[in-house]
DNA sequence: GTGCAGACTTGGAAAAATGTTC
DNA sequence: GAACATTTTTCCAAGTCTGCAC
């Protein structure tokens, strides 16, 4: 069904597609096309190359509170009996016990996984005893996490009034930093606390124990003249350095994948929010070359060397079908996904007709967070020759692409453009997505809901080309019925208002005074307030339908250039708070501050 | 070229906050 | 004002891409 739904959309999308793209109109990172007010904050500060800061001061990471062992009476038992565990091994089951009515603790490697990592945390004498965890009971752990979860739900005003304050404390004291002498917000102040890994799909490493970070895990990274943060008390950090060529500000090595986590700051900073426009800039850039990189590598489909076809049949499906570039994964590390570089030949079918065109590609992979992609895409005939031969005595598993890396494409990319990857392309064919597509659809007389739900639909088709998904929420079916006898409320409403109208109408005709006629007007203005307000629900319905399996908020927070939304919003006289929450305005507070109703991405 | 570490962006799910309805 | 629905924010996993060593 879904990828029925998907597959029309995006035939719509093609198409779409079609529509001639307008000459470009380029601006440049601080010029007067671009700008609106003096967007001061946003003027590219002087740093030499590489230089990210020149002072960095913070209070160091929040840590997770201790462990706090179980109360008396929650018990763990194994093989029917009561088991007392030691507090190191009754605390990474409690990481289990409170995940057992998750999904993960059914998956076979989850279990595998949290066992073996749970037994290297046990004493000799626990080890001695739980050997399986079949025979393994943590409900009544459960039952304590979830009886605490509903406590926290029924506190009473001031207590909940108290949490919050205490949270507020503690994003005043660890939550900002200073850079460059301004106060500026912390992403992630929080070091993560342990648990079990949540990998995702067929993860090989789900289940495994995340270890707690203490500080001397933690790599600090501060300006050197300016106050260092204080260890926890008792503790001291492993490192402490001042390298201003990177923007975090603490750093330690996870214990799963073994990789480094930071603590960097939020989006709203100005440090990311000159990075984000940067990137937009450098995809408008893009605007200017995309025709000739398109004609060189048509071109290149008929070049004698393999590599290049290959490289050039891989660009077009970046290009066209917004892949991701697909680097190489270690096996056995994570789970089975592909880009666009690493796709096998088992992920392409190809159909010489199919669905009334010649030339079909069909697409079935699991790409970023084994989220399914599936497509059936007409491609030009040389595309399809190519692909023939790309497969071509090779097995189901071999590299569709065997002689292309990331790395080579990237630096062919490279020299077509300055500072050009492959990701610049899905930024660029999603913001000039949603361009064409507002223009498209808005109207100018609509009502604000209107204009909304247009929005929201141009925001879906740069969704779709991206394969954002979502599982389709818990509460839909539920509350898509709520919205239709909603509806159906209001339909009857208005039938009587209709009514209701005539009687006033012959009324008034019958009568001819100041009261028959002022009892008229009103009925007239009730009317058409209930037919206002029904439109506006059933604009809310096809909303809703439509997106009930697309994820919207990926392509708006990092694909779409937020000046196009801004200006869109000044045009049409849509208030920007519509579009945007108030974290969102925060992150894009430099296109506010610089887009004018007349910008062009 | 290839492998690896490092730094940063992108991604959906889950939790928390807020709004709506009875 | 409780119960439920919806929206917003947080969380942390999973990508991209660069630079360096060999």
């Amino acid at each position: 069904m879904r990828v029925v739904r998907l597959l029309r959309l995006r035939a719509a999308l093609t198409l779409l597609g079609e529509v001639p793209r307008r000459p470009a109109s380029r601006g440049v990172p601080g010029s007067r096309r671009t700008q609106k007010g003096s967007g001061a904050r946003w003027e590219k500060e002087k740093h030499e190359d590489g230089v990210k800061w020149r002072q960095l001061e913070h209070k160091g990471p929040y840590f997770a509170p201790p462990y706090e062992p179980l109360p008396d009476g929650v018990r763990f038992f194994y093989e029917g009996k009561p088991v007392r565990l030691s507090v190191a091994a009754e605390e990474v089951a409690t990481f289990y016990g409170r995940m057992l009515g998750h999904e993960y603790t059914t998956k076979e490697v989850f279990r595998k996984n949290f066992f073996n990592d749970w037994r290297k945390e046990m004493a000799v004498e626990e080890r001695e005893v739980i050997k399986s965890l079949d025979k393994c009971d943590f409900t009544e752990i459960h039952r304590y996490f979830v009886d605490k979860a509903a406590a926290r739900k029924v506190l009473s005003r001031e207590e909940k009034q108290k949490l919050k304050e205490e949270a507020e404390k503690l994003q005043r004291e660890f939550g900002y930093c200073i850079l460059d002498g301004h106060q500026e917000k912390i992403g992630n102040f929080k070091i993560e606390p342990p648990g079990l890994f949540r990998g995702r799909g067929d993860h090989p490493k789900m289940g495994m124990l995340k270890r707690r970070i203490m500080p001397e895990d933690v790599v600090i990274n501060c300006s050197r003249d300016s106050k260092i943060p204080e260890p926890p008390a008792g503790h001291q950090w492993k490192e402490v350095r001042s390298d201003n060529t990177v923007t975090w500000l603490a750093a330690w090595t996870e214990s799963v994948q073994n990789s480094i986590k930071y603590i960097m700051l939020n989006p709203c900073s100005k440090l990311k929010g000159e990075t984000a426009w940067q990137k937009f800039e450098t995809a408008r850039r893009l605007r200017g070359f995309v025709d000739e990189i398109r004609s060189q590598y048509r071109a290149d489909w008929k070049s004698r060397e393999m590599k290049t076809r290959q490289r050039a049949v891989a660009l077009y499906f970046i290009d066209k079908l917004a892949l991701r570039a697909g680097n190489e994964k270690e096996d056995g590390e994570a789970a089975d996904t592909v880009g666009c570089c690493s796709l096998r030949v088992e992920h392409v079918q190809l159909h010489p007709e199919a669905d009334g065109c010649q030339h079909v590609v069909e697409f079935d992979f699991l790409g970023k967070d084994c989220i399914r992609y599936y497509n059936r895409v007409p491609v030009e005939k040389p595309v399809y020759k190519n692909l023939q031969l790309f497969m071509e005595s090779k097995g189901p598993r071999d590299n569709l692409f065997d002689r292309l890396t990331t790395t080579s494409l990237n630096k062919h990319l490279q020299e077509l453009m300055d500072g050009l990857t492959a990701k610049v392309f899905r930024t660029y064919n999603a913001s000039i997505t949603l361009q064409e597509q507002l223009r498209a659809l808005t109207r100018a007389e609509d009502s604000i809901a209107a204009k909304i739900l247009s929005y929201n639909r141009a925001n879906r088709v740069v969704a779709i080309l991206c394969n954002h998904q979502r599982a389709t929420p818990s509460t839909f079916e539920k509350s898509m019925q709520n919205l239709q006898t909603k509806i159906q409320a209001k339909k009857e409403q208005v039938a009587e208002a209709r009514a209701e109208l005539r009687r006033a109408r012959a009324e008034h005709k019958a009568q001819g005074d100041g009261k028959s006629r002022s009892v008229l007007e009103k009925k007239r203005r009730l009317l058409e307030k209930l037919q206002e307000q029904l439109a506006q629900l059933s604009v809310q319905a096809t909303d809703k339908e439509e997106n009930k399996q697309v994820a919207l908020g990926t392509s708006k927070l990092n694909y779409l250039d937020p000046r196009i939304s801004i200006a869109w919003c000044k045009r049409f006289r849509v208030p920007v708070e519509k579009i945007y929450s108030k974290t969102q305005r925060e992150r894009f507070a430099w296109a506010l501050a610089m887009a004018g109703e007349d910008f062009e991405f």
